[in-house]
RNA sequence: CGCGGGGUAGUGGAACGGCACCACGUCGGGCUCAUAACCCGAAAGUUCUGGGUUCGAAUCCCAGCCCCGCAACCA
């Protein structure tokens, strides 16, 4: 029985400033999706980046006076702490300035030219000679460049590309969605797409003239791969094409290329027109998540709105901004997001739900047994409930984290939570406790909370990695990150008389912060 | 008539033809193992507006208002 692959991918990020929030979510996502499969014993390449290659990267880093390779380079450094705070456990974190990407970029083309879907055209439009590069009408203020607002420096400029037939994949695209609706996920970015493509589809220009920053033009060095071109073809490089065979075999095709909804355009259109016209098998899904608002707006630097997550992960720790953004917002639609809804959920939830559960459970342990788990039985009717709804959080859990509803699966798992409190309330352990003769039904009720925090343990391991490490090392169970999902997630299999280490508050509550 | 999404208790979400549900917050009660945590109960909605279809609409149709995203060479 061969192990199952899975590989997956976030969308490459521009590096032209620190990393934003927004970022992050879009990695802690993806990271969580990864684990899940990878808990489940697949085989998992999680593939992340640094989307490098842009003109506007070169002109920032000249702005800041800076190499441009030295602006990069520090700037994939930054995105790379980043992920390391959140505990991104990326396979490879490609650059599209890599050697291998570089090659791999170059092969896909050829692959175009080979098949005829490559031709010179001319492009037309607004140029700025100060800037060297092309604008939309809607880039400029007032006619003017919003570089050189104080000057006249645009001029309607023809200029010679290589244009991409994507016209020639219409019918091929639309067969694609008509077999197989899945590839783009959820149903309403599909209708999006679905539009776009009845409307038609255009040739494109993929190249660009005298640029000194960004990838050759195979067999042509006056012209620049253009860079969205460079960035998508990342996916395929990212595991081995055209430098490293049987690492692509072993993983391409990807099973879901997770993404933000502003580019799914790319994604749905442009990414498997390039990859049928380069004799290259589709990715299976992509996947397509919202954003997080904050004061009604997309969280972005633009809106000027951002929300540090080096700082965030300091105020809340990472694993909590983890299971915040994805609790808060699910994934698929926009949400809200604010330092306050931060500050009230981890206190209703973490510290109050799961971290106040650990607290009790290991104090009653360690109070009437010693520290060392009880035996499970006399199994009564309150226990049976708890085991029910531990079932129950299991299966849930699954289904909504494989659709990747991590909101609901998330939800799903701290059910137990509540089934746990709940049959405290109905055992009552510290009145059985006053009751020598009862000290086997103490015994199966504490067992039944314990067990529940260990299902826990591995449940939640997706979403906050290093609590679920210390809820396990507390119960002397198996770490997360290594067991065996068979081996581990079944009610009963935590052994009794197992040592209990009882540690420090898991969420201590933010009182000074509830506004 | 560019395309798409959305407007539901104070807040955020769910239901998408059949008694409008959940969480947080608020109020009342209980418990004391626990991080003033936990448990039970209650109040709170003319489901954006106006028409229509239907035995019955938050849900379907029409018109309108408002918010958000996209609008293909910006990444």
């Amino acid at each position: 029985m061969a192990t199952q692959k899975f590989y997956l991918t976030t969308a490459i990020v521009y590096v032209n400033d620190a990393p934003g929030l927004h970022y992050l979510y879009e990695q802690i996502g993806t990271d969580a999706l990864a684990r899940f499969h990878r808990q489940r014993g697949r085989d998992v390449f999680f593939l992340t980046g640094t989307d490098e290659n842009a003109t506007k990267i070169d002109r920032a880093a000249k702005a800041k006076g800076e190499d441009t390779r030295a602006f990069v380079d520090r700037l994939a450094e930054l995105y790379k702490r980043a992920a390391k705070v959140y505990g991104i456990s990326y396979d490879r974190f490609i650059r599209t300035t890599d050697a291998d990407h570089v090659e791999g970029v170059q092969w896909f083309i050829r692959r175009w030219i080979e098949n005829g879907d490559v031709y010179e055209s001319t492009y037309e439009g607004l140029y700025c000679v100060s800037c060297e590069a092309f604008y939309e009408e809607t880039d400029l203020v007032s006619g003017r460049c919003t570089f050189h607002s104080d000057r006249d420096t645009i001029e309607r400029l023809k200029e010679k590309n290589y244009f991409f037939r994507l016209s020639k994949y219409q019918k091929a695209l639309e067969d694609l969605y008509r077999d197989h609706p899945e590839f783009c996920e959820p149903e309403t970015r599909r209708n999006e797409v679905l539009g776009w493509i009845q409307r038609g589809l255009k040739d494109i220009s993929v190249s660009r003239r005298g640029l000194t920053w960004g990838i050759p033009w195979p067999e042509d060095p006056t012209q620049t791969v253009y860079v969205w071109f460079d960035a998508l073809i990342n996916y395929v490089t990212g595991v081995g094409f055209g430098t490293d065979d049987a690492t692509f075999r072993k993983y391409w095709p990807a099973d879901v290329h997770v993404i933000g909804k502003d580019i799914s355009r790319f994604h749905c259109i442009y990414w498997p027109a390039m990859l049928l016209s380069a004799g290259i098998e589709l990715p299976k899904q992509v996947w397509v998540h919202g954003f997080l608002n904050y004061g009604g707006q997309r969280l972005s630097k633009t809106s000027g709105n951002m929300i540090d997550p080096f700082a965030a992960a300091e105020e809340w720790g990472a694993d909590a901004v983890r299971y915040l953004v994805l609790r808060q917002v699910g994934f698929a639609t926009d949400g809200d997001v604010s330092p306050e809804i931060f500050n009230y959920r981890f206190n209703a939830d973490l510290a109050n739900g799961l971290g106040n559960l650990v607290s009790r459970t290991t104090a009653m342990l360690e109070r009437y047994f010693a520290g060392r788990v009880p035996d499970p039985s006399p199994v009564g009717p309150s226990e049976g409930v708890v085991r029910e709804a531990a079932e129950k959080a299991l299966r849930e859990h699954d289904a909504a984290a494989e659709r990747l509803a991590f909101g609901d699966a998330l939800a799903a798992a701290f059910s137990l939570v509540d089934a746990a409190n709940k049959h405290y309330t109905r055992t009552q352990p510290w009145q059985l406790a006053r009751e020598p003769s009862r000290k086997d039904e103490l015994g199966a009720a504490i067992y039944a909370g314990c067990e529940s925090l260990r299902l826990l343990a591995y449940l939640l391991w997706p979403y906050l990695p290093a609590t679920a490490e210390r809820i396990a090392e507390q119960l002397s169970a198996p770490s997360p990150a290594t067991a065996r999902w068979d081996e581990v997630a079944r009610w009963g299999l935590l052994r009794a008389g197992a040592e209990i280490r009882p540690g420090p508050a898991l969420f201590p509550r933010l009182e000074n912060k509830v506004a």
